[in-house]
RNA sequence: GCUGGAAUCGUGUAGUGGCUAUCACAGGAGACUGUAAAUCUCCCGCCUAACGGCAUCGUAGGUUCGAGUCCUACUUCCAGCA
């Protein structure tokens, strides 16, 4: 289904690249996150001048607005975006667990929309069936995430909810596999799946939803419910060291710090989505190669430098300041927003770039020290 | 000049006799990880590292157990009339 190849291993480390119907991703790869179609503050060009070479929407956010027969009827998300580059859509199953007042009923999932309030119900085929319409190009299986936020991490909880994710899965395959057919048939593009491996923290629940997604017919991975990297390296290299080699590996939201990408990769992982660069921009969070700044701090009112000096994105060598992003902020400018979002998204998705580099010619480590003791000052 | 009205934190305000003087904006800082996020949290009279302490409603008096609130004078501003 899906074509991967990988070009440097190094343990669990590896390059590689992904074909998809709508274009290669060189892995590893920061997938830039557009969840309602839209990179939020910035046009498809800016994002693709960047380097973004995915987009990740979600399903969930689609299905609402503008529901998935528009899009359908635009050609598929790409095509709907103006882009000309991969697509990834996450199931919804994230967005809708973490919603208040929802209920679980034979593998169906009533919840309500945190737009109108109406009564909705979603499931493993119904998600199917809406990524299809949607038409990404890399699809992510139905699941069933312990609760984010939420403080009952118990042991019967995460069994509970990796039991419900396993079943799921199973249907979420099996649905997928008819649509595809049906897609042979009309002579379209087929799409890939990936199976979302959970298990909370618990290492033996990871390993066997590793095992348990290893042994069925998905095209790649995704790697749900984990939250902070360096707590997360163990389960991480569990569950890598039990998933095949030759699929691709995608880390479910995480890349808010540049610790988790080093970390992501030397364990194994080949995409990475995340909100925090583009969120963080609209906060005035800026990311520099000697840590985060904010921008709203009074000492840059009259900072004339770029950013980062040594940054190349269109910002800081476009004759930006931290003056004049200052002013944007404080003034409630929206090029503030677009400004910050270009630079934030290029710094990740560069450092992706780079940490890819490294792993071909073997420099990762190197990289890896150098950017993590100026970035944390160690 | 006359008549009326108003003066409360940088700004705009709430408060008309009672206990810690309201809210917003501006200002200072922090957070943000499969986006209900241009959001959220904290600080914002002075002193103190903190616990706390001391102030304060234009100025000066007065009434009262008690005054931002009532009275008098003054100052400044606003409106109308000259």
């Amino acid at each position: 289904m899906l074509d991967f190849e990988i070009k440097k291993k190094n343990g669990l480390m590896r390059a590689g690249e992904i074909t998809t119907p709508h274009g290669k991703i060189m892995t590893p790869a920061f997938i830039v996150a557009g969840t309602k179609a839209a990179v939020k503050a910035m046009s498809v060009p800016q994002v693709q001048d960047l380097g973004g070479q995915a987009i990740l929407s979600n399903t969930y956010h689609l299905m609402l607005q503008p529901g998935v027969s528009v899009i359908a009827e635009a050609g598929g998300l790409a095509k709907f975006m103006g882009f000309d580059g991969a697509t990834f859509t996450d199931s919804g199953g994230f967005q809708i667990m973490s919603l208040p007042k929802v209920k679980i009923k034979n593998d169906e999932v009533i919840f309500r929309s945190h737009i109108n309030g109406e009564k909705l119900t979603i499931s493993p085929r119904i998600s199917m069936q809406a990524q299809h319409q949607i038409g990404a190009d890399i699809h992510m299986a139905f699941d069933c995430p312990i609760g984010y936020g939420s403080t009952d991490t118990a042991r019967e909880n995460a069994e509970k909810t990796l039991r419900i994710t396993h079943d799921w899965a199973a249907q979420s395959l099996a649905e997928h596999s008819r649509l595809n057919a049906e897609h042979l048939v009309r002579g379209e593009n087929t799409q890939a799946l990936f199976g979302v491996v959970q298990g909370g923290e618990f290492e033996d629940l990871r390993a066997k939803s590793a095992r348990f997604f290893a042994s069925m017919d998905f095209d790649g991975f995704g790697i749900g419910g984990m939250y902070v990297a360096e707590k997360s390296r163990k389960f991480l290299q569990i569950v890598d060291e039990i998933l095949p080699d030759e699929k691709p590996r995608h880390w479910l939201g995480m890349g808010a710090e540049p610790i988790d990408i080093f970390t992501g990769v030397e364990l194994g992982i080949d995409t990475f989505d995340c909100v925090a660069p583009t969120r963080q921009a609209r906060n005035g969070a800026l990311y520099t190669f000697s840590g985060r700044l904010n921008i709203g701090n009074a000492k840059y009112k009259t900072d004339f430098a770029p950013i980062d000096s040594e940054c190349q994105c269109a910002v800081c060598q476009g004759g930006i300041t931290r003056a004049y992003l200052s002013h944007l902020f404080r003034a409630g400018e929206l090029l503030a927003f677009t400004l910050a979002s270009i630079h934030n998204e290029f710094f990740v998705v560069n450092l992706t770039s780079r940490i890819r580099q490294s792993v071909l010619d073997g420099s990762f480590r190197e990289l890896r020290d150098n950017f993590l003791g100026k970035y944390y000052n160690t």
